[in-house]
DNA sequence: ATTATCCTTAATTTCGAGATTTTGGTATAT
DNA sequence: ATATACCAAAATCTCGAAATTAAGGATAAT
């Protein structure tokens, strides 16, 4: 595989988890002294990540690590809403049986691992797994939407949306509250009941509506 | 103004007014000849127009102009009614009577255009005016929603809906219907009507959503 | 005749240096 | 004191060539 591929990877992964520090300009000669290429190397991953939102560019002013913002926030939130309320519903109608199972499935590992993080004192190695198994259901939630423009829509609002959330609640004191939100997004799926669906997704966004995930 | 950004541009007149052939490869050595710039010049404009799925980027297969298919147009459409929808009914929640002028300002715009391109035989060389037109009420229509991120995100569908779409229906035969259409978006947006707002924007994009117009 | 492998050609990706533009600080004028 | 103009330093952008990888065709083997 390619070298760029490796460092988008990496940067994304970074961006993600908010190892860069909001705000912060991302050099592409400073980030080629670390990866050992050159700097326009760098310069397109930085490129294809700000395609992703994940990045920001300016003309002729280079790239930065987007500011955090509770306005920002309640926004991605919005449309996190609205995007995969609707995939939902429409995975609902067309995925049939193999969806059902894979919505279970995700949700199996999901749960397994917020059971692990709500009995732990310290849940900081569990992050990792956590974020990503987290990621899996709510795609899997749209992923027999049959619009792969939604899917991927949604992607990019994702990762943006835990750019901007992911420094806050590092103590998960949220985990039993999601515990049980997932669980009723599953058996609402599961039920057919579009407007239940509708709701559970709605209840289990709803406090990042109010900026108040973004104090620390 | 940088080099880049006259490339970035003129690339994406191109690929939304369809002057490249769908699927054609964008070969950076190529396009380099003719604008007489560096080829890593070219693909980094490719890769920022990759950002808004005007063009399909693969890994160590360069660029291509996306294929048209139905299936994508509905997807689009389908996005486009969803997104547009929203954005609308938040501006009239919030946009005001500042909004409202702008919104009429850009009707009127509009609604003289089409009615010159209804009054012609052949309004081809109408169709640059008219696009920047329809693009400017559409946009108008979800400015004041008070989301940066969902008025980027109908951009980008927006942009990929004409696209799709451009090639078709060059002799306007739907012109008389859409100043009606325009027409009814406005009033229903105007009288703070939010459902009624959310039917008439559905019924101006309804026809898409059958695959019919991209019959060629 | 079909499949696999090697080789040639063409395209993409990477590189480091040079050209251009911005940034921040200093001096000058109002 | 504020504003403007200028200059040096630092960063970004552009370039053309070299290195890497894919694509297509010919040869050999089954």
């Amino acid at each position: 595989m390619s070298q760029e591929v490796d460092l988008y990877q990496e940067l994304k992964k970074r961006l993600i988890s908010n190892a860069f520090e909001h705000g912060a300009k991302l050099r592409a000669e400073l980030l080629r002294e670390e990866f050992g290429c050159a700097a326009s190397t760098v310069r397109e991953a930085l490129f294809r990540l700000s395609a992703i939102g994940l990045v920001h560019f300016q003309e002729q002013r280079g790239f930065r690590v987007p500011n955090r913002s509770v306005k920002k926030l309640i926004e991605l939130t919005h449309l996190r809403v609205l995007l995969e309320s609707e995939g939902t519903i429409m995975s609902i109608r067309n995925g049939g049986v193999a969806w059902e199972a894979r919505l279970t499935a995700a949700h199996h590992k999901l749960s397994h691992i917020e059971k692990r993080i709500h009995d732990m004192d310290d849940p900081s190695d569990l992050v990792d797994i956590w974020f990503n198994s987290e990621n899996e259901f709510h795609q899997t939630l749209i992923s027999a939407c049959g619009s792969e423009i939604l899917y991927q829509t949604h992607g990019r609002i994702y990762a943006q949306f835990r750019q901007q959330l992911m420094v806050a609640d590092r103590k998960f004191n949220f985990i039993s509250e999601n515990i049980q939100h997932h669980a009723e997004i599953l058996d609402a799926a599961l039920s057919g009941n579009e407007s239940l669906t509708r709701a559970k997704i709605y209840d289990h966004l709803e406090r990042h509506m109010t900026g108040k995930t973004l104090d620390c």
